[in-house]
DNA sequence: CCTGAATATTTCAGTGTGTCAAGCAAACCG
DNA sequence: CGGTTTGCTTGACACACTGAAATATTCAGG
């Protein structure tokens, strides 16, 4: 019950960036999700696929990434599966486990889902090249700390 | 059928910067549900809570600000009316609206979310003042330009 | 070995989010 | 007025998600 490390109380220039970076959420979000409703895909399942499309993984491993529960990412992988975009293979090693592969349509689609992401373009096309550089730094830095 | 304002490619350094605003979008949805489950709301409720703690709005402005459809707002308000944290009133100029409104519990509520958003505290604490002015103003005219 | 605990996956029931179509009431307009 | 439009709700449906229970396999001791 202790309470944790003490948290700071965040000033006001900490909760206007907080709002913008909110702002900034809500647009990458909805960029996403209409880039993966144009291959009639759902957010979650393209986030699974864009996984996949690295490298096959077990289904309890996928949990962990997508930080869902694995009975969930049963049916998620049943609807890629459904469509020919993922399949299930055995694991020699242990055959409990069983992993998921993105087929060669499914790398495809995860291909142009990345591409096709309106974000990519345009809010960053305002930023110059020293500008995105700068900005590039500040969100590793911010991603570190946490 | 036009092809659209003809999309520029995005470069290296635009898709890194892309790929990390994806992870610092997931790290902010993780903490903002987070702190929406500590007072048991899901992150639909909380953000429309959210958006009624500065001001009563019409259930179809809510739909508008949340990008998505009347009816499922109503399913939203519900859950937080009977819960005590938001309620509808009539709108005395035109019958056919309805205003929902923050109660008192639900603006202490929306406050203590905001507060206790750890992304607020964690991340950012890692930039000095001056970056996170010049982070700031990047993140506005990211905003601006798209 | 064999038994019991741990692990990987699935199934099922239940909640919430979201869409779409249909319905109702009030407002608007020619 | 009468017809259309607008604001909200309802009902049916799909998906995302959780938690508990069932199954199969692996693993660790005795």
């Amino acid at each position: 019950m202790a309470t944790p490390p003490l948290p700071p109380r965040p000033d006001a220039l900490t909760l206007e960036v907080v709002e913008l970076i909110g702002d900034v959420v809500a647009r990458f979000h909805e960029d996403y999700e209409d880039a993966a409703a144009q291959h009639a895909l759902t957010g979650a399942q393209a986030r699974l696929l864009s996984l996949l499309s690295l490298e096959p993984l077990p289904m309890r491993k996928l949990a962990q990434k997508l930080k869902c529960e694995p009975s969930n990412v049963t049916g998620i992988v049943d609807r890629l599966e459904v469509r020919g975009l993922v399949e299930r293979r055995a694991d020699p090693a242990d055959r409990r486990v069983k992993l998921a592969a993105a087929t060669e349509e499914g790398r495809r689609v995860a291909r142009q889902l990345r591409e096709g992401l309106r974000f990519a373009r345009e809010p960053l096309a305002g930023l110059s090249e020293d500008e995105r550089l700068v900005l590039r730094d500040l969100l590793r830095r911010m991603l570190a700390a946490g």
